[in-house]
DNA sequence: CGTAGCCTTGAGGACCTTCAAGAGGAGTGG
DNA sequence: CCACTCCTCTTGAAGGTCCTCAAGGCTACG
């Protein structure tokens, strides 16, 4: 258990080898800048450069903005979580709260300076990395080849996975997103949505409660549904 | 210019610092494996680990199989590129060539420990990943967000930046990849991409000379066609 | 020069979107 | 504590984009 504990000391915790030399350390300190930001509320980054992003706490999205009133989630980000936003080029890119969150940002050119020589920081930024790299291939994959139905499922598993609480086989769901944001993250719309949920909830597969409470009744059949490969065929 | 080396050497001049020890270059020497592969041949990591990839020459695609005849492209890679094959979990992974090429492959957990500590390297596969990740997150908004000529468009101009040979304004593209690996790439069929390029050639947009043979002639154009931000509206 | 396979083109249909209206939460003020 | 109101979410009907199915053309290669 972490005490409540100064934002940077719970990014050092995270990401700093406790080995780091007080100077270096002192460095990152100087370099982060944090960012309390209540709902709906969003850091934009249009003239920055990539920025490097440390989840305190709250709950996040990284929005890329592809035209005029046709925004793409890239990715949602909870607590805990490190990851990185891309200088703006064909698109340009922001952070928004899903609930009232602090996010902890650097500069990531002057972050790798910092970091030079240092083996096991590029480590941790590389394993980030490569959890983000991994969960925008399955994006990819979900957006490129699978239907509605399969997306909403895919979707529900991999939140389950995340912030979900198993009970006795039911996983209790709070989701933290709006309906416009799991479409825009889904490349559906919000009507689309809604429709696969109450089909999903019709089939006795999923309970909601209120608007953000969702119960996973079925995880074999939400399985099904995903489209996943067969385990062991 | 480089002249025709072993391919381990190509590859430990692009990621391997060389001040790196003699003995640690053994090791990751050890650790490679050469992988002569025809056209249209693959290589399936579906047992083993995530693999890293360096592409000596040629072109590759790494694909995702969702479900039988459901694959997508996930990305494509040409000589010289580094990029990480996850292993298999929800989808099952495999690198295929677009041409006779030759790989050179790692297994990723042992690579890693050997590069422990060398934070030199650590930074090249960083680099890799993030570019890895920039790309991915492209095809995403893509794939989200776009019409199917916008797509085509976005496809022909990454093209362009990557494999496409200019003069006076024109760019030459010679497509290793078939209308369908272009198809499982951008979440379409084969005869939407197919009717797509037709209108961009009604259009004047594009030239094509064969099959593989295509040159953009009103880059600007296609700019406009892909749907991108505008910059400094 | 012939053939096999890839690509192109066309017609019909499915899935998702768009447009529209109504239901239900969540927060506020009385 | 309850009623009110705003906004999100849900549900329905019509329409569009892309997919499926099918056939013909062309390229690349033997």
């Amino acid at each position: 258990m972490t005490t409540l504990s100064h934002p940077f000391e719970q990014f050092a915790e995270r990401v700093l080898p406790s080995t780091l030399g007080e100077d270096v350390r002192c460095g990152f300190h100087m370099l982060a800048r944090c960012h309390p930001l209540a709902r709906e509320a969003s850091l934009d980054f249009a003239e920055r450069s990539e920025q490097i992003v440390f989840v305190v706490r709250g709950a996040t999205k990284l929005v890329a903005h592809a035209s005029e009133s046709r925004d793409q989630v890239v990715a949602f980000h909870f607590a805990g979580e490190v990851f990185t936003v891309p200088e703006p080029d064909n698109y340009s890119y922001s952070v928004c709260a899903l609930r009232e969150c602090e996010l902890l940002t650097f500069a990531s050119p002057e972050f790798l300076r910092l970091a030079e020589g240092e083996a096991e920081i590029m480590r941790q930024l590389l394993d980030s990395t490569k959890l983000s790299l991994r969960r925008c291939r399955e994006k990819t994959i979900a957006l490129g080849r699978k239907t509605a139905g399969e997306r909403v499922a895919v979707f529900l598993l991999g939140m389950a996975r995340r912030i979900g609480v198993e009970q006795d086989g039911r996983v209790a769901l709070e989701l933290p997103m709006s309906r416009r944001d799991i479409s825009e993250s889904l490349g559906l719309t919000i009507e689309t949505v809604s429709r696969q949920l109450s089909k999903l909830k019709d089939d006795g597969v999923i309970e909601t409660t209120g608007r953000s409470g969702i119960v996973l009744l079925d995880c074999p059949d939400l399985q099904r549904r995903a489209g996943f490969l067969k385990r062991t065929a």
